[in-house]
DNA sequence: TTGTCTGCAAAGGGTTTGCAGAACT
DNA sequence: AGTTCTGCAAACCCTTTGCAGACAA
C-alpha cells in the first residue's frame, strides 16, 4: 500500500498504524507513549508526520475532541459519532445512521454534505457522577 | 450584573462583551482585533482573562470549529448548530430544532445530554467551488 | 547507491501565569 | 484605601520546520 505510492514502509509507520488501531481514539501523545513501549527511540515528530502522511493515504481520520489536542482513529472500523462529556471526559460512540434524517436534510436544502466521521457532540453523559437535573 | 457578583465593570470587559456581540463567531484573536480599533492598549491576555469570565458568568459561550483556536459567540443570541466547511471554512448555522429527534434518543436511551450550542458539524458546503459528488 | 525517513534541536503559534502598577468601588 | 484588573514579559504546551545521518528499496 504504502510500496505502491512509492513511500517507504518503516518500523515506526507500522507501530504508529498499529497503535492508532489498537487505540482507539488516541491523541498524537497517547500514540507516541504506545509506541514507545514497543520502541523507545521513536519521536514524537514522527508521530506528527506519519499521522498526517496516513490520513492523507485514507487510513486514518482525525476529529477535534474538546480542547486541546486532536484525536485519530482508524478510517477501516465503522465511522460513528462521538460524544464527549465535558464534565468527566468520557467519549461514547454513535451509530452515524441515527444522523441520517439531519444529515439528508442539509444535504437536499443547503446542499450541505456533513462528514458524518468527524461530528462530535458535547454534553453531559449518563454517569451518575455527571448527570444533572436540565429543565 | 458584574458588580452583583463583586466583579468590577471595566472599559475593556465591555469592548469585549461588545466585540462578541458584533462579531457573532470569533476567536480570541479576532476578539482583540475587533478591540483594539477602539481601545489600542488592550492587551491579548485580558482577551483570554474576560473571555473565561464572562463565559463562567454564562454570557458568553465557546465552541471548536475545525483546527485552532475556539470561536466565542454570546448566548444571548439564539443557540445555534456550527456548519463548517472544510474547504473554504465558511461557517454557517442552523435551527437546532432540527436536531430534536437525534438528541431526544441520545437523552432516552443513553442518558447524554446533548449540549448543542457547542455543535459544529464539518462537511463541504454547497457553494460551486466546494461542492463535491459524493457516492 | 539513491532518495526517502528519522531524530534532534530549535522555532513557531496559541494560551497561561507571576508580578507590579493602574483602576474600579 | 482596599482589592480587583490590567499590561508586560516570560513560561508553557502542542505542533512544525531545517538539517544531517540512517535506512528501505
Amino acid at each position: 500500500m504504502l510500496r505502491s505510492r512509492g513511500l517507504r514502509l518503516t518500523a515506526q509507520r507500522q507501530l504508529i498504524l498499529d497503535a492508532v488501531l489498537e487505540l482507539g481514539h488516541a491523541t498524537p501523545e497517547q500514540v507516541h507513549a504506545a509506541v514507545r513501549e514497543v520502541a523507545a527511540g521513536v519521536n514524537i515528530t514522527t508521530i506528527y508526520r506519519t499521522l498526517e502522511l496516513l490520513e492523507r493515504l485514507g487510513l486514518v481520520t482525525h476529529t477535534h475532541l474538546s480542547h486541546g489536542s486532536p484525536t485519530y482513529h482508524s478510517v477501516g472500523e465503522d465511522a460513528h459519532v462521538h460524544l464527549v462529556c465535558r464534565n468527566c471526559g468520557a467519549v461514547d460512540e454513535v451509530d452515524p445512521e441515527l444522523f441520517r434524517p439531519v444529515t439528508d436534510t442539509l444535504a437536499a436544502e443547503r446542499g450541505f454534505q456533513v462528514d458524518i466521521g468527524h461530528v462530535a457532540l458535547f454534553g453531559v453523559c449518563g454517569r451518575t457522577e455527571c448527570g444533572e437535573r436540565r429543565g
